[in-house]
DNA sequence: GAATAATGTTGACGCTGCCTACATTCGCGA
DNA sequence: TCGCGAATGTAGGCAGCGTCAACATTATTC
């Protein structure tokens, strides 16, 4: 924006990181080359490795971020009474009702995420297993599958599926939820569900509910 | 094995695709090139273009096969009256007792694939889309899927969750089994359920039973 | 046996990640 | 305010990759 030609670009690592992911939005973790960020940020291209020690270290954040910003959104969509302002609504109580709702609406925000972002989702569980070797990572990781397992215990409390140990059915949670993003994602499903739409919806709550 | 030095290699397709199977299990994706597959087959880098279009070609092909092996697993591993020899399970006549436990042998057969052959499962369901752009990979795939939806319907029938659309179930009990496949074969569970050992089979029951 | 198709080779191009050596600028302590 | 070290950016080069074009050799077929 202001003068281009200074020798220190000032803000290289968060435009990198936005290059990042917007080159991963357009055109997949194929076509991401670190060359080629270093010149949309005007910039030669060895001047990331003062940033990131590889390419590898700038995906891991990537990665890092993406976990961020689906725990963030599970967070919005998570459990009424952990939402702002949500007295009201547990006045109003109708606890045990839809008990599984909640973990519904889990279910549907994170997968919204994953096809809002498809190859930021496939980065984040990306054959390198960026997840276990940053700690930020790991840490948004567990945040976002937090919301997830205490909708699933909270649902439990109300009834839902209360026989079961907390632990094991929020991960077979976990795993049907990513399951059906990757489907959804790779367009794997037959056409009659793998629309924008929200068909898969009713086919998932056949397992579910 | 016979003389070396002959100008046509007699067989380079196949010991191509078997090259690329070996480099997959032991290098990964990633570490799977042209080149080296063309060395290891002591020929030319180029070689290869002319059994393959390009390297997508080639992934692709390895990809059918991957699902023609999944599906050979799961047809090994199906319901008793599909195995040869099954009458005798049927005299003794216990139908509906154990319904659901075809489908939970399915469910293991497809994961042991997986985890046997991790890079090949990821490939076979990788970021490229194969499935959809190979005639032999979609068939091989519908194969191996079909297996588990009719085991699915038998169980329906027999009285294992008879009330949901089996379409629904089927598609499911897929993305529960591709989910729990890619976060093993990730390692992204916690370390008291990512062994090699079979302590996913008890949680995965929390939603499947 | 000659024409033709199939198969393999050579050399090159552009792209990539990343290394080493060097240049510029920033920020802090004297 | 100066100067020095750290932070940041640049230039050039290397090896590996996928792939193309041109050419060589062998198999097949009329």
């Amino acid at each position: 924006m202001e003068a281009k030609d200074r020798y220190h670009h000032g803000s290289l690592r968060k435009t990198l990181m936005d290059a990042a992911l917007d080159s991963l939005e357009k055109d997949g973790l194929q076509g991401l080359s670190l060359r080629k960020l270093a010149e949309s940020a005007g910039v030669s291209k060895t001047a990331p490795y003062r940033h990131f020690k590889d390419k590898k270290e700038l995906l891991i954040n990537i990665a890092a971020d993406g976990f961020g910003m689906l725990a963030d959104r599970l967070a919005v969509a998570g459990p009424a009474d952990a939402a702002p302002g949500a007295e009201a609504t547990a006045e109003a109580g109708h606890p045990a009702v839809d008990a599984g709702a909640d973990v519904m609406r889990l279910f549907r925000a994170y997968i919204d995420f994953a096809r809002e972002r498809p190859a930021l989702y496939k980065l984040m569980f990306s054959p390198l297993g960026y997840s276990l070797h940053s700690e930020k990572c790991r840490l948004n990781s567990e945040r976002a599958l937090g919301y997830l397992f205490s909708a699933v215990g909270k649902a439990q409390a109300a009834g839902w599926r209360s026989g079961r140990e907390t632990r094991a059915l929020g991960l077979s949670i976990w795993a049907s939820v990513h399951g059906w993003a990757t489907l959804l994602i790779d367009n794997l499903l037959p056409e009659w569900i793998a629309g924008n739409g929200d068909e898969w919806i009713a086919h998932a709550q056949a397992l579910l509910i």
